[in-house]
DNA sequence: GGCCGGGTGTTATCTTATAACATAACGTTC
DNA sequence: GAACGTTATGTTATAAGATAACACCCGGCC
């Protein structure tokens, strides 16, 4: 039964890790997706996607707008919600609803659930796949007649960076 | 071990239904949680709750403040906001983080995580309360470190009564 | 009275998102 | 390579959602 793993046990990335792979591995992944769809990944939309991916903090739409104004000429709100929403149709992006911001997705190509935790100390959002989650999630959802199309799940709450250190000797 | 029912199979009420009796349930629930917990149900707070019942489909804020506004002198934003904030403090409301909206919790006083599913045609939310999901949910965050405070699942698709008819004879 | 704290009123401003229309780039066909 | 349909981007204006900052009121308390 090619069972993938259930789940990635560490979501959050270390604080120090070789970032700029991050984004070379989901700007390629991205061209990937965009040819095997027919879809153009044109130069601004994989620019906003470059800037979505600038870290592993959420962007806001007006946070990419004012980093792109630096890249190229001013470019006005409409082209930088485009821009998200192509993304975002393609996968390669996830809207991270309760902080209208973005987040780069780490599977595009494979259709999953949103999972999200957002850390409220260090402000980074990272996406978990928890194939029982989704699967709670899909047959609960199903079981209440309920016609599926885009579930997604976010937690606030601290990262394991982010919080206090335990006392007693509990990992 | 008395486990409470798993979940409700039909959290998306009928068309035609009591609705006062949804309202008067609400406030009466709201009088006494807040009263247990020392809180104060003004009238500004109570009349916010009242309209965020008003129906099942979630509530802008600034729906809330034009309706408010026809019961009442003028209000600005800010007492709306505020009043909703007290609220969902007081557990009494959650928010739609996908719609920007407000909807009445359905089980106040019991704390849970909010699972809502949002119908795109008919625009109406409901509340689950599927227990698999939850303990889904919290594991998975759990086992990835995280402290969680406050897990979200909302949903978009289709309502039972929004759905095109099922052409054979699947229920 | 004088003080404090919670709740509300008021004004202004900020952030986020989209409508509507104009223009440019691309791909195809002949 | 001109004409055409299609897709992407530019541009302007505005809608929609949310909050900061400060003033005021009112009840309880000393
Ligand atoms: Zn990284
Ligand atoms: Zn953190
Ligand atoms: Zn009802
Ligand atoms: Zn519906």
């Amino acid at each position: 039964m090619a069972r993938t793993r259930a789940h990635n046990p560490r979501p959050f990335k270390r604080e120090k890790h070789d970032h700029r792979r991050c984004v070379t591995t989901a700007l390629d992944r991205a061209a990937k997706v965009c040819a095997a769809k027919g879809a153009r990944l044109t130069a601004i939309r994989r620019q906003v996607l470059e800037l979505v991916w600038q870290s592993h903090r959420p962007a806001g739409a007006y946070d990419i707008l004012a980093a792109l104004g630096r890249k190229r000429d001013y470019v006005a709100p409409p082209t930088v919600y485009r821009a998200l929403e192509f993304l975002r149709a393609q996968g390669l992006v996830h809207r991270i609803e309760s902080l209208n911001a973005f987040v780069g997705c780490e599977r595009p190509g494979e259709p999953h659930c949103g999972q999200f935790l957002i850390c409220r100390a260090c402000g980074r959002a990272a996406e978990m796949a928890d194939g029982r989650i989704e699967a709670a999630v899909r047959r609960g959802l199903a079981e209440a007649g309920f016609a599926l199309e885009r579930p997604t799940v976010e937690a606030l709450g601290l990262c394991p960076d982010c919080q206090p250190p335990a006392e007693a000797g509990n990992a």
